[in-house]
DNA sequence: CTTGTTTCCGAAAGCGCTTTCGCAATATTG
DNA sequence: CAATATTGCGAAAGCGCTTTCGGAAACAAG
């Protein structure tokens, strides 16, 4: 029941700790037959090198770490349970091991850079994934420069010369917009948020896209900003419906700021998906019970996880970061927040724009 | 730039590395001015100690790990980026690490053990958290007899010899069948699941006391067992309510499970909150965003992967596991699914039941 | 001033592996 | 069959720290 290990296994086998060493790594330059012996001796004693004496010797940590958003935004981030199982899955084909780590509470920005910075040079980890990038992420600019191997769970801005996985969301509000509009809305509000973080812009951008791709005029009143909560979903609801010239139809950032919305909406005594139409961003299931059912661009459901570890192992490997770029499409979800536009459309400009719009392609 | 390490902090101070090891690490034979001395110039220098080169000498891992809910059962854990946080936090102090591990996919039970053994038999970690403890679960028992420093989120059956933070969910279902039977109800459901999971069983268990303190007839034709998710509560408070004298009121084993009950009562036509009580169990703030808001058993706030993280250190350090088992209380969070029972009680057994239930103390 | 005691630090031996190097024993060639 | 090339393994030096041990210098006691 001791603990065996290189030493015990060698003498069991009557051979060297090096030559063993060598035939579990698989140097060529042990006979094979002995290679083999070796390989079942291991096995059958149930020998397995130590993990730290292995790290120290090779300089590789065969670790991975995974940076925890930080901020309360950690609260609705149902997805990371998710990612870290696709993440450990992608690992343990190899036997490394997933480190969590996060900056310390309350501080942001220039802290994470720090954890990060520290991270690397303390020598644990040999890869990192990265999460919610912000538009200019300094951790990404840091990485980048020092070379060291990372991923990033989402892009920033730019978004060349590193490894990322993401949605293609401004895709996906141009293509909500496009479906209101042929809906019959004219005015389309968005319930955005800080756009510090590039998914919020990403998300802003495709809205926008699809107001001019549709020939519906800009109006940055139809534009409120707020916490990515539910809370600040309904507050930004809030405040768009109460204006004079209030939009017929909603794009909120997230699912949870739609919920929000959706409760605004009620609370003004009008009917979400009739009065005012409802789109929220994730797919985020609980979406199926909201009053009324939430319609929403659904992430893909493949395991992220998985393949931003396999991506960030590719790398370690040596593969070139830039080759390990995936962008998915969002899918939109009918539920029943969505409908047409309700009664004809008292906005002259409203209607000025309707009828440019009979000129889209 | 380059890594500065002992040997260049040693030179540089013009000590022995050993020297200015002991005074890093408070040896008392080092004068207190060199440990000083030493101490700035670490400081100056960003000096940090390799942890890997330090956890093989000491032998120490200074990690802990832990042990990721397996199966589909991993979705539904909205909690665990809060746990990992609470964790994070605790171990930062310490500048110790976090370890994500899980047992590979699709296989549980024997294999969640054996990824433990291997995970302490590597001395990678110093601790290990586990969640969502079975009844009789062998991980604990285990560790239990290995005297592996150990910490349990939830707790076994046998709550005994071990160090666990709780909460006492039984005692919240006996108050929430205090509840609905002080609103007039005496049929009262439970949607239940495989008991497998201790705290299923508690709930249960719960439910079965509080109707016998209200002298209500135990009838197992009021629980249902179904999957702990949105569908599974639906299916199950559908069946439960096509009886022939089905409960005018339902307890859930979880908020998810209520969610899905209430989307089975309103598909029967009937209103939740009015025709049927639900009441969950969790806190999930998505029960705000319900139809109507769900009546839930909300767990305290109170941040326990922070406390978990530091009784488990407490538990490293030496403290005997036992003395670590925290107890919380659960509140009843009122919101609108439930209400008086509706209408006269046309059971006759009811009827008895209700007589009887005037004695009660 | 000698003999103990402390005080403080250096030397050295690991921790459990990996990896380079060198050398004997074979195999290959002319 | 001598000379050269190859194969297969052992010896030894780390990886970057920690920790035990011993001893010189400084102090205290007689």
């Amino acid at each position: 029941m001791t603990r065996v290990g290189l030493k015990q296994l060698a003498q069991h086998v009557g051979l060297t700790e090096s030559t063993v060493s060598r035939a579990l790594n698989g140097y060529d330059d042990i006979a094979p037959a002995t290679r083999e012996h070796v390989r079942i001796a291991a096995n059958t004693l149930g020998y397995r090198p130590n993990p730290t004496a292995r790290r120290l010797a090779t300089g590789r940590a065969e670790t991975v770490a995974y940076m925890m958003p930080s901020g309360q935004s950690a609260l609705s981030t149902p997805f990371v349970p998710m990612l870290l199982q696709g993440l450990g899955d992608a690992l343990s084909v190899r036997r490394w091991d997933l480190l969590v780590v996060q900056s310390p509470v309350g501080v942001e920005g220039e802290a994470e850079l720090d954890t990060l910075r520290k991270l690397i040079a303390s020598g644990r980890v040999s890869g990192v994934v990265l999460s919610r990038p912000l538009q200019d992420d300094a951790r990404i600019e840091f990485l980048k420069a020092s070379g060291f191997p990372f991923i990033v769970h989402g892009r920033a801005r730019d978004a060349a010369g590193y490894a990322w996985f993401d949605i293609d969301s401004r895709a996906a509000f141009r293509q909500a917009v496009d479906h209101l509009a042929g809906l019959g809305h004219r005015r389309i509000g968005m319930v955005s948020a800080s756009t510090d973080l590039n998914f919020v812009q990403e998300r802003l951008d495709g809205y926008l896209d699809g107001l001019t791709r549709n020939h519906l005029a800009i109006d940055s009143a139809l534009t409120a900003f707020a916490d990515l909560s539910d809370a600040g979903g309904r507050t930004a609801a809030a405040q768009l419906l109460a204006q004079p010239d209030p939009p017929t139809a909603l794009l909120c950032t997230t699912d949870l700021q739609a919920i929000g919305a959706l409760a605004a909406i009620r609370a003004l005594g009008m009917r979400p998906g009739e009065d005012v139409s409802v789109i929220g961003y994730d797919g985020f299931w609980m979406g199926q019970h909201t009053d009324p059912p939430l319609t929403t661009l659904a992430q893909p459901q493949t395991d992220s996880g998985l393949k931003l570890g396999e991506m960030l192992l590719a790398i370690i490997d040596g593969g070139e970061p830039a080759d390990f770029q995936i962008l998915r499409q969002a899918e939109l979800v009918r539920r029943s927040s969505d409908g047409p536009v309700k009664g004809p459309t008292k906005s002259s400009n409203a209607q000025l724009t309707e009828e440019t719009s009979c000129t889209a392609s």
